[in-house]
Parts: C-alpha cells; structure tokens; sequence
DNA sequence: TCACTTCGTTGGGTGGTTCATCAAAGTAAG
DNA sequence: CTTACTTTGATGAACCACCCAACGAAGTGA
C-alpha cells in the first residue's frame, strides 16, 4: 500500500543532499574548517564552501573562530549553528505531557512537565492542554530568535505515522484520534511539520543520535513503563512495519501456561516486566510503594532505596524480572541481531539490579556468539528520550533537507535576550 | 561498525541514479512508451528518451513494438530486454547443488541441480563443485550472447554478507568459510560481482520480486527445510542486523518446558516444526517415509498422499505443527509487523494442511487487529526461492547502477540462438 | 484532404559540481 | 626582518545533467 513513489533527481535533489551531507559530517565530527568537510565528505573544496555559505545563510551552521596551530593558513571552523533552528518535542503519557526544545547541536532550549490524567481528561481536551504547551514552546522558539522546524508527538500505542492518527493506545483508552490534524489546527502550524509517533521508536531515535547507543545503526530500544514497547532501527532507519505496528512486543506470548493478560493470552512478556508486575512480586498489596497516588518517579525511589538496603523480597523481585527481561530479549537479538540493546523507561532506573540477571539469560539463549556480543546499555535520557526523540525526528526533516529552512537578510543575529 | 561513509552525490550519481528509475519503472509497469516513462517517472520527455537510449546501448532495453490505437502519433514501447543481462544464482544445501540463471525480466535461462553430499564432501571440495556449476551457468550465458551480472551464492546459515564470509551454517557443518574470495578464484570471475547471503534472505528476495508477495515491501519469509530460517524485508531493503545475523528465528524458545534442542534450550521453534518433528509426530521410527537415503522431494510426496488420503496421525501431526508455526509467526508478526507471510521450504508443499490451524493462532495472539491483516501465502517459487533470489540480486546491482553493464557497438544481437 | 492529437527529438537555458589557479594567512628557518 | 614553505578558501572556466519550449513525425477522425 502506499508504494514509494520515487520522485526523480534533480539537480535541486542534488544540492540538497550534498547541504545534508555537510550537516551530517559536523554532527558526526564537530566543528570542522572547510578543508577538513572537504576531506571527510569527498566534496571538492569550492563545492564545499558554496555549500557552507548556503547553509550559513538559513542559520544551519554559522562560523566558529580558527583552527589550532600546524603549519599553512589556518582553517576557519564551522559548526552546526545552535540556537538558531530548533525541533519541538511533545509526548503524551498516562500522568502528563511533557515536551522539549532542542536545538540542532542538541543542546536543551526549554523543557516542559505537565501532570495531567489524560485518560479522565479524555483525547479532545488533552488535545487542548497538548496544543497550549505547543504554544508555549513555540513562544520560547519565538523568544530566543529560532526557528521551529517543526513539532513530533510521542504517543504510547499504535500510530499511524503517514497519516498522522493514533490507531489504539490501550493505555490511554485511545482509538482513531487524528492527532495531527487536532493539533496543526489548534496551534496553527503547517500541518505537514506536525508528525506523531510511536514513543518507544521515538526514544531509539534519541538514543541513536545522542543518547546511550550514539552512532550505533542497529538498534533495539525497550522502553518499560506500564506496559513494554520497543523501538528498532536498522541500518540507522526506523522499523515500523507495513501499518507502522512493529515493535509492539509487550505482548509476546513466552510461556504458554503463564498468567493471563488482558489481552486474551497468558504469558505475555508485559505481564512479567513491568512496572506493576514488580511491584505485584516484590510486596503485599497494602504496601505504601503501592499507593495509586503515588508518581512513578517515586515509586521507583523507594524501590531503588530497598534494593540498596539489600531487602531480599525487592533483589528477588528483580532477579525474577530481569530474567524475563532477558529471555524475551533473547529472543528479539535471535531475530533482529542489534549491536545494542538500550534500556529505557524504568529499566534504566533499576538497571544495575537486572542487567546481569538479563544477560546470563540471554547468553544461554542466544544462537551465534556473535549475536550475542550486543550490548545491554542503560538509556542515558531517562525518561526524557522519548521528547529527545521527537525533538530529533522534527529537526531531521530539514537536515536531511536543509532547504526547508529560510534565508535569514543578513545581519547574524540581533536576539535581544 | 564500518559505519557507512555516504559518498557525495554527484551529476554522475544524479545520471545512475535516473537510470535506475527508468529500469524500476520498467520493471513495475512492464513496457512502456518513452511518453508513458515520463508520466510514470516524473523525468521529462527530453530525459527519459535520453536515458532510455543510453539504457538501449547497455543492452537494459530494447524497442517492442508501438502502443495501440487511440489518437496521436502512436509511442514507441520499451521494455526490460530479455536474455541480455543475465544474474546467477546459487544454493548450497545439505543433499545438493542448485542454480540458476534469470535474465532481467525474470525468465529462467537455465537451472541445474546438482546431487551431492555437501557435509561429507567438505568445504573445499564442495567449492571446486560449486565453481564447476558456476562455470557451466558462465558458459550458458555466454552461448545466449548474454552479460553475467554477478553471482551469488545462497547458503543455510549465518553470513557475513559484506566479508563473503559463511560465518556459521550448523547443518552443513562449516565455520568461517570464505566463499566469495574461493569461488572468485576458481571460476575467474571479479571478486566484486561474486556474493553470498543467506538462503531465506534471498528467498525472501525472490518472493518480493517475482513471487507470492509481489510487490510486498515489508516482508517476512518463513523457510523451513531440515531447519528454519527467516528473511525479512523491512521497507524494501533486507534487514540483516549489526552482524547480517538477523532472522535466525529457529531457536527462538517458546516453551519454557518444552522439549530439549541441541542449541541446549528447551522449547525452540525449530524443535516444533521442522520437517524431522513433522516425520517423528506422524510415523513410527520404522515407517518408511523416515527411510535416511530418501531425497526430501520424495519424502513429501508421501506425506501429502497420506494426508490426501485423510490419514488420521498424519493429519494430526500436521496440525500440531500448523499451530506451533502459528504461535511463531504471532510473536513475529507482533515484532515485525509485515504485509504479507510467505510459507517457503516445506511449509509451501503442505501449505493447505498447514495455513488454517497457523491462522488460528495468529488471529487470537496478535495485538492489533491492523496487524493480524498480514496475509499468509504459500511460496509459488517453491525450493528454487532461493536461486532466484541469489539471480535477483545479481541483477539488482546492475538495475541499481546500469552504467555497470558494458556498452556494445551498434548492431542489436545477432546470437545464434 | 484537412484538422487534431499525441509522440519523441532538438536547441537553448539553468543549475550544480569540478578543476586549476591564485591570493590570503599563517609557520619555520636564515 | 626577510624569505620560503604550507595550507586554506575563493574565483572563473568547463562540463554535465536536467528542464522547457518549440517543432517535425505519425497516426486518427471528419
């Protein structure tokens, strides 16, 4: 469906992704002089600095004094310009919206954490609240003289990336909600720089480009929270299937008489590692880490302070946990042979308590040694990858198409902040 | 690793790159007028008359004829020029040799099987076999007056795709195997054309390209033989992983008690639904169809008798391993997310008593209803999956870059048939 | 026979990259 | 302090690929 109309090259198409060639060799080097870009890309010198003075004209990259020492004329630096072209990251979650600014070297303009039960406020009014913290963040895009390239939501369920709906967050209690049409229009932002995703594909995103996998193409990211979801990249693209459902592994059936799920089966692998399941297994239902009103980041607080007192119900808990983990992880390194597995949401906060335990499993499971050597990381962003993510995913647009963004006259900058 | 340096784009990319096109668009609509190309394509009239006679003196193409009726100056049709340039594809398996050569429009030149016992023979002797193929398939394609586009060679196991390395093939008993640099060698064919991959990648390939999901972009392949394997296609492109080990599927554990694998696990999908777990469930160890010096053509052709004929232990046992499949393709399916399912190998031979019971289980363990829409067929391409796909890839190198192709005087063909 | 339609080619124009050359801006040595 | 050397980045000519507009070619239908 859908099918991939390749439009033809063009010499328009040409620039552009020689523009996004120099983009990329200064996020993957740093800062580099004409001649180094000209070495590291294969471009020719002249081409070189054409480009560059393009690219200096739509704020993309701006100079960045001389090179050090050595012999001959030095070098003047370039570097992807901060501060000046920003991607805007939202994400809906069960108890708020979050969102960030980031600007094309990475850096963190704004965040923003919104509490808010989204599933009683129900998808319309949480639209509302979402388009007001666009807005908000467009304000401080606005504030600092930037550019927004554009806004991505993360969205805990199936999403429909090309037509930007969310097909079904079980979660939050959501089905067929057109998120991006609901949001363009409320915020008044062209549509087509409105994108949602799936936010455990988003979080690999993030991890990929500067998180706990940086540079890694192959990726595999789970992400823990109430449910389990994993984001894939492969060869540095993101998998998302034919309706863009792949990674939904929360509901992998590992043991045929495990307990039962929601969802109509048993032994789901969701129902063996998350949050809830540890919670279930490492105390009694009148425990207070067990508080419905209590915020995750608690929670987690109070199981970290046990497991380091070494209470023997919470390192079991753990124990048991991480071996599910790693069983079903197994099973997706056997199928998928990432370089690296990052561990997100609230596995990262508990990782030192179930790495090992996940990967004595996954060495025992694991066909070729060779697929075995992917390494088990804690996500470095917490639970801030998934925004991280978007954020990345809006800026791509114009990185990879740096012609998108505007030719500024040509005074530098004159922020007043 | 040997992360991927993107070279520059450049006007002779930008050439290679429309050329490409007009062969793709060729290959996707069949032959065409140059004023229908430039409508499918996007390329301007003056371009694609120009591309397509440089596509005509590489031998791509060739003219077919005129368009029929309707008003106007009737077009000139192109098309995919048979018997011109040719890919050669090859399979080693436990009980033989095979190839094949295809030309660009998919027609079969020749195939060839070759009996042998690859794990006696050993690695060496089983090369000099191979080559010996290899040759006689060169000299095929030289008797038509042909071009060989490459080689590659399919092989059961774990390949190292960029080295030309079997890294691993448990059933043939090899362990780093350089087999492009040795088949190169003997046949006097150039190293860079030469490649190997793993059978159920190309399988997968082949089923894209001219088999049961035409067309189908996001694609998982399912071969089952004396093991399992499986190829996927994510957008297109081949997912391989970090290490090209991706797809070992048949040692994913399903059941934590099941019954015990050589790998040293229990439950693995291999162990349930292979063709020796088939034999076991539906005969005693003295039935004939287990008869060792049976050819597997052979052995099928008596189990779909006695299914055919209702046999009650036959049926049965083709039950039991519809539904192991089944359970193995939901958690595939959940992970992957593909339009379509291809039943390769032996799944393809019993495909009628296998698909209900696998669509069962599927049904009742996929997450989203949008994903258990994937379609689940049985390979047309059958044991030749395989070489087809290795022929296809031959070919796409050149359909990738058809400056590759030599450049012939003028006079058309004159081949002595 | 004469419009009318559609096809494919031709010539001029635009845009992008490359090569060769050169001035600029440093270091190193006499 | 001057001179030689090295490296950088900019300039202009050349090349190449694509697009547009116009035109002749080759049919259909009245």
């Amino acid at each position: 469906m859908r099918n991939g109309h390749v439009p033809p090259a063009d010499q328009a198409g040409l620039r552009r992704a020689n523009l996004a060639l120099v983009v990329r060799t200064l996020r993957e080097h740093g800062q580099q002089s004409r001649a180094q870009l000209s070495a590291l890309s294969g471009l020719s010198k002249a081409t070189v600095s054409n480009l560059v003075s393009e690219l200096e004209s739509r704020r993309l990259v701006r100079a960045a004094g001389l090179t050090a020492g050595r012999q001959g004329r030095p070098g003047q630096l370039v570097e992807l310009s901060p501060g000046s072209v920003c991607g805007i990251g939202l994400e809906i979650n069960l108890e708020y919206l979050r969102a960030t600014v980031l600007d094309l070297a990475g850096t963190v303009i704004t965040e923003q954490l919104v509490p808010l039960r989204v599933v009683e406020l129900g998808p319309q009014r949480c639209l509302d609240q979402l388009a007001e913290l666009a807005r908000s963040m467009l304000a401080t895009v606005a504030a600092v003289g930037a550019w927004p390239a554009g806004i991505t939501v993360a969205v805990p369920g199936l999403v429909d990336t090309q037509a930007g709906v969310v097909r079904f967050a079980p979660n939050l209690r959501w089905r067929q909600i057109a998120l991006v049409d609901g949001l363009a229009a409320r915020v008044d932002f062209p549509l087509e720089r409105c994108a949602v995703d799936n936010d455990a594909n988003l979080a690999a995103l993030a991890e990929h480009t500067s998180g706990a996998a940086s540079g890694t193409a192959d990726l595999l990211c789970i992400v823990g929270s109430s449910g389990v979801g994993a984001g894939l990249l492969a060869a540095g693209v993101p998998v998302r299937g034919a309706s863009g459902f792949a990674g939904e592994v929360g509901h992998l059936s590992l043991d045929p008489l495990g307990p039962s799920c929601p969802c109509g089966n048993r032994g789901c692998w969701e129902r063996q590692i998350d949050l809830g399941t540890l919670l279930e297994v490492m105390s009694s239902p009148d425990d207070p880490v067990r508080d419905p009103s209590l915020a995750v980041s608690d929670r987690l607080r109070i199981i970290r302070g046990r497991a380091e007192a070494g209470d023997r119900r919470t390192l079991d808990a753990l124990q048991q946990v991480g071996d599910a983990l790693g069983v079903g992880l197994a099973l997706l390194i056997n199928v998928l042979n990432p370089a690296a597995v990052v561990l997100g949401g609230y596995f990262a906060e508990l990782y030192e308590w179930l790495v090992e335990h996940a990967r004595i499993q996954i060495a025992s499971r694991v066909l070729s040694p060779e697929a075995a050597r992917a390494a088990i990381l804690p996500s470095t962003l917490g639970f801030t990858a998934a925004i991280r993510g978007g954020a990345q995913h809006a800026m791509r647009t114009v990185m990879d198409n740096p012609t998108l963004a505007p030719v500024v006259a040509s005074e530098p900058t004159e922020a007043p902040a």
